[in-house]
DNA sequence: ATTGTTGGATAGTACAGCTAGCCAATGACT
DNA sequence: AGTCATTGGCTAGCTGTACTATCCAACAAT
């Protein structure tokens, strides 16, 4: 398969998968000759795998790249590379120590996990993106607490152990099973995110009526 | 007060304040003489408003604006202002009528929203959004069916009935109600999402262990 | 021999979200 | 009254991201 066919295939252009080539997010095919490589079913599955980040996971580029370089490392075990991606999904949430309302913040986040007996890394940056947003809420006068936090805690568990990583089947190859598992990680927190918002419009629809205050 | 003492209160520079007021985010402030502007506590609550949605909802400025033209238009309905939040949350999925896969995900997302109950305006924007996340699915060979997806939406809907829409307090000025229930809207999904994904750390943490397979 | 494609490289584009600089009017302080 | 910093309003510039566009010489296909 030659460049011109991936594009056609993938309906990714060509300047854009060169794009990717230089970039680092897709291996180079191999080169039969000086001017021409050949692409396989391999890079197809790639390309798909990098549009699915970038259109729904919303990940830029760099994150990206990372990713795929964790998903290329066979010396890395699955729990680490679902780390990189959920590293690559947290928003470079930068923490302010010297901010009393932060530390608060933070210690409310490392609260809430602990009770729920979660095993998170210390220094995940996931603890700082939840505090940032108990800060938000309370800034906003909302409750913020992490029993106000806890309902949606749990439903995220349940959806995680009985519908994401529970039904991962291991008979794959690791390249494959590893890419479903990165990529549902992501896909799957989209999908809950629009299924909420749905959730809303229906409720509001009915509370507040299609006409009314 | 005046802007520098706005700055200093809310934590946004100066250059940035202005820049706001240029985009018509932040209404002006009153003016008491050609060089002198007296801003108040609705200035300091919009730009944490604001803040909020950038921040933690990663609204672009384009989107924000129109969020609070919603909200300071006294003739919308809840549901309107609502709306407004939800469209702008909803990235631009250009569907691909002509695309036989596209209208069939299209279809799947109209079906599952039918079987739901959920009333949701047939031009919503998140109608597409949920046929590309199921499109998405489906490409990556995973389950992308509404069934598969049915949980997610139950929980979802569990989680806005009890927590979000329900517990909104109808003993506030209008314009307090609307910002709270919007930017709750955008808050608790990221609530959600964080949560989510350290739910997926713990589980891989006790599923693949700290180094294993 | 002609025509068209390819890989590789460089440069340019479009948008977003600020950031910087300037200016004259003004207010506060001495 | 004189000095000095601050303000609003303006225009311009900056940084980062994700592409596009163009060019070129080497090759392949006919």
């Amino acid at each position: 398969m030659r460049i011109s066919q991936l594009s056609a295939v993938s309906g990714v252009p060509i300047p854009t998968i060169k794009y990717y080539l230089r970039e680092g997010l897709l291996p180079a095919g191999e080169q039969t000759s000086a001017t021409r490589a050949e692409y396989g079913e391999r890079h197809v599955r790639r390309l798909r795998l990098i549009r699915a980040l970038l259109e729904v996971g919303r990940l830029p580029i760099a994150a990206i790249r990372k990713v795929l370089a964790a998903v290329d490392d066979e010396t890395l075990s699955m729990h680490l590379v679902l780390g990189t991606a959920h590293y690559a999904l947290a928003p470079a949430v930068e923490p302010h120590p010297d901010d009393e309302a932060w530390r608060e913040a933070r210690s409310e986040a490392d609260r809430l996990i602990a009770e729920l007996g979660w095993r998170i890394d210390a220094q995940a940056p996931t603890r700082d993106e939840l505090a940032q947003v108990i800060l938000t809420l309370s800034r906003l006068g909302m409750p913020a607490t992490g029993e106000a936090l806890r309902p949606y805690a749990e439903a995220a568990m349940e959806l995680v152990m009985e519908h994401e990583i529970g039904t991962i089947s291991l008979d794959r190859t690791r390249e494959e099973a590893v890419e479903t598992l990165v990529v549902g990680t992501v896909v799957h927190g989209r999908a809950l995110d629009v299924l909420r918002r749905l959730a809303q419009e229906s409720t509001s629809a009915q509370l507040f009526g299609i006409s009314g205050t």
